[in-house]
DNA sequence: TAGATTGTTAATCGATTAACAATC
DNA sequence: TAGATTGTTAATCGATTAACAATC
């Protein structure tokens, strides 16, 4: 029987690539340790070989890990090894930004799509893409077998809109909406809050 | 001695907050209890009671919590009683979009100053604001004794930002660069980057 | 070889949950 | 009163850390 791996392992993973990746391409480091890995990202590490172990063995005692390969496989271990389609909904200001941002080049994602209800908004251009109307969502979706999509949308819409993409197949969410969404088993949901992020902090203040 | 209130508690009070907020404002709900919060944000009752245990006794038997009481003692607990003056760093198209995010009133934040190092941003209006150029960051955080900055700069910025953020006295700082900041102690950092969230999704895909 | 670092085990630490007496 | 729900205790569950044999 396959161990499950916990969520909160997972998650460290994309924090691991995404410095292996600065070590390799904008250091030129060819090997690096666990140690050297958790000293730069603030965790310890031992969390670190506990993490990796979960999914084999991928370095050698005495010299490390070679960079280049275990960004490979964690790649491989995240699926990202081709690029994902997303699905924006939402042309707001958010919207805006996020059809503009270069991070999701070479990290394994490209916005395809953007979707808004507002006529004003509906064939604008948006860095080469055509916004959408939302009603034509859900044969986008489908058409282009699209698993990913960001919600930038009001409150009062993102209910919806997510039922409405995870009906027709999508099972990976990021909502910029503050709002708790309901998904059934087997979607995938994260939430972006500026707002909750300094809440937390100013409770330290 | 007062024990040490976990860092995983205090995260989760802004979520509660938050759907009180709704309940009252949006819903005209005076009362709820442990169970219908955990109901409606995918948490257990117990949970809840749990970590409010940790502040104080803000619940009835039988008729659970008063919501408005319980908003005001979170308020407290967060520091929210005021609006914190923030300095958002950056006035690209997410800056641009963080400026005109009207999420942040009324939750405590009101962004306050906005900087850029472009000579043709400086001077441009986003959202009644005028953008500054960013060797004024030291003198305008000092006079207005800022204790909260957004970074929204290119990654290759983003530590001399920091550095410089907090040795003018910012201690909470949110940032949307996609790179691990290096903060002294008593400075709390948290990050925001979507490819992260999207990577620890597609794991599950 | 000597030094470094892995992967893994066991111990420790911390967080969540179940259960229930108290009581509104 | 009967029903509901709190705050809290103890048990359970899960995650982190320390330590080290193995070995490059």
């Amino acid at each position: 029987m396959t161990r499950e791996i916990p969520d909160i392992v997972i998650g460290r993973l994309p924090i691991y690539l995404r410095e292996l990746i600065r070590l390799a391409d904008d250091e030129g480091k060819i090997n690096t340790s666990s140690h050297e890995l958790g000293e730069r990202l603030g965790i310890s590490s031992a969390q670190i070989r506990k993490d990796l172990s979960h999914f084999g063995e991928f370095g050698k005692q005495g010299t490390g890990y070679h960079i280049k390969y275990l960004i490979d496989q964690l790649r491989e271990i995240l699926h990202l090894t081709k690029e994902w389609d997303v699905a924006l909904v939402g042309a707001g200001y958010l919207g805006h930004a996020l059809a503009h941002y270069h991070g999701f080049l070479h990290r394994g994602f490209r916005i395809s799509w953007i979707f808004d209800s507002d006529p004003n908004k509906i064939g604008e251009t948006m860095n080469q893409l055509i916004v959408q109307d939302v009603s034509e969502l859900e044969k986008a979706v489908v058409h282009n077998n699209i698993k990913v999509a960001i919600i930038a949308v009001p409150i009062s819409k993102a209910q919806e809109i997510t039922d409405r993409l995870v009906s027709v197949g999508v099972r990976s969410i990021l909502s910029y909406a503050p709002i708790h969404l309901t998904v059934p088993e087997g979607v995938e949901i994260s939430y972006s809050d500026p707002v909750i992020q300094l809440q937390r902090m100013t409770y330290y203040l």
